[in-house]
DNA sequence: ATCGTATATCGTAGATTTACGATAAAAGAA
DNA sequence: TTCTTTTATCGTAAATCTACGATATACGAT
């Protein structure tokens, strides 16, 4: 949806469906608020935290690196990641400029 | 989402994943962005600025009703859709939030 | 009442997402 | 080496999403 994106849209509503995609599991929403407290966690850390399988975590892990929300190293046996927020806040920018321009764009609502 | 689907996670992460699946489709964004900008359309208008059939549209339409980001009124044979400002300002408000605590509780990234 | 228009809903096909267990790979320890 | 730990990936089942055509409904017009 994203890397081959059929130009049915316009371009900008790619851009905030993806962020958007990012952010639509609470799995993510959580993986990304822990990260964001403690710094950093390997992936057994996240397992612990969260009611889902290893397996599942590695997935929702993907999905996030794969957007650039995290960053992810190796550390021997283990992964250590973090949150990229570099990346974050340049999406999140995004994400408040699109809607500052909805609300300034808004016009008389009437119905 | 599942439907063995583990509710162990906190309120707050539904919270956000709720509002940001709502965007998470650019057919919905793109919806919105008209709707802010006409102030308010009919569901014809929408079939015929998107590349998607009437039934589709309907059915976003019907999604972004559901989380409250837009309202429709009947108007004789027709449709009228608009957004809801209120809500959309609340959500976009909680969102905002959400990514400006995640920005507060940051700590040295190390990985 | 009948016709035409506009839209919501139904039924459904196909793609994607989400979840899990099993397994493979990688690294340190014994 | 072999064993253990940790994580990514594979295979897959189930659920959800997205899309469309067909149909039902509602309303204005004739």
């Amino acid at each position: 949806m994203d890397t081959a994106r059929p130009d049915h849209f316009p371009n900008s509503t790619y851009e905030i469906a993806e962020i958007a995609k990012a952010l639509s599991h609470p799995a993510r929403v959580m993986i990304l608020m822990t990260l964001a407290k403690r710094g950093e966690c390997i992936c057994g850390d996240l397992v612990m935290d969260l009611p889902l399988a290893q397996s599942t975590v590695s997935q929702h892990l993907k999905a996030l690196k794969e957007v650039g929300l995290i960053r992810g190293t190796i550390d021997g046996p283990r992964s250590k990641y973090c949150v990229d927020w570099k990346i974050f806040e340049a999406y999140f920018g995004k994400l408040s400029q699109w809607g500052q321009d909805m609300i300034r764009t808004q016009t008389n609502q009437s119905c």
